[in-house]
DNA sequence: AATATACAAGATATATATTCTAGTTTTGTA
DNA sequence: TACAAAACTAGAATATATATCTTGTATATT
């Protein structure tokens, strides 16, 4: 599993699902607004986020950020393959992409690669900067397959539920 | 550019970071809050969050939901190409993945792959249909190279900022 | 030095969160 | 089917928080 946390599913109704959905979409909506939007009074909203959140089904409630606003105009995806696959190999790597703060994403993986990581930097030189001075530098890197993102198609990292009926 | 928005970069001073990091972490917080930890008052707070909104430095405010607890207990990475590279494929290929509820991200890439998709999909046998059923009725897909999530080392997409001073 | 900007502090009206009570509807099950 | 539990409505009370404004002070900018 790709999830440190609780793996148990938890059984959610139908306005559990539509709770979820709004608060994916606008996680400070109010309560008033949501019960209204579900034909439903406040108290039983309140009692359902809070149960959602206490139960770990939503993890926390954040604000999205424009990268080119703040500066990272760039983003790239880079297929990592390690030399040696030791137990202990892998978690120093894993901490090495870890306090790299040009990684945004990073997934252990199965399959032809052993780790795909999300890059958010200024621009190209930034970018070089970043493979040579600071990803390279891990002694067990093998090599690395990078592409840059020219458009995004979608993004709902942040909401896997929403586009769910 | 991958982001379809005003491309401007915004001044920001410290303390424009710092409300960042902040509501990134928790969108939820209330100014009092935030100011208490800036040693700030609530008033220039208001105005920084209002502006920072309004700038679109602050896109929106989202609530993460687990995937597991919502029984998507499998995701996936999958690199495609295309077989040709039309405008109106290219198009046409982008409405197909949008109307597709099991991929959670896609990007346009430069490099090697055509598009970068994200999945999520309860196990092995949902994914299966996805493949076979929803991804491959577009008649201009040449290939897709699929890779599966082990663990997730990193994940701050929905916060770029956060992990730089 | 003059001007503009940002902040502190305090006041106020409105909105929200949180917790209750009591009565009603729905649901699952013995 | 009938009962008990669970969930909901409606109304209300209280504590907090939001959203604005004002006035005076400190800090920067020109």
């Amino acid at each position: 599993m790709w999830e440190t946390e609780n793996h148990s599913t938890i059984r959610l109704d139908e306005v559990d699902l539509k709770i979820i959905r709004q608060l994916q979409s606008n996680a400070r909506i109010t309560n008033k607004d949501l019960a209204a939007q579900l034909n439903l009074t406040t108290t039983p909203i309140y009692e359902r986020v809070k149960r959602l959140e206490k139960m770990g089904v939503i993890n926390s409630y954040v604000a999205l950020i424009n990268p080119v606003k703040v500066g990272k105009g760039l983003m790239a995806l880079c297929m990592v393959r390690l030399e040696k696959h030791t137990k202990d190999k892998l978690a120093a790597f894993e901490k090495h992409v870890a306090n790299i703060p040009e990684v945004v994403e990073c997934y252990h993986l199965a399959g032809q690669y052993d780790y795909h990581l999300k890059i958010l930097v200024r621009d190209m030189n930034t970018f070089q900067d970043f493979i040579v001075n600071k990803l390279s530098t891990n002694e067990n890197l093998a090599n690395v397959q990078s592409s840059f993102v020219m458009s995004k198609i979608t993004d709902t990292t942040a909401i896997p539920m929403l586009r769910n009926s």
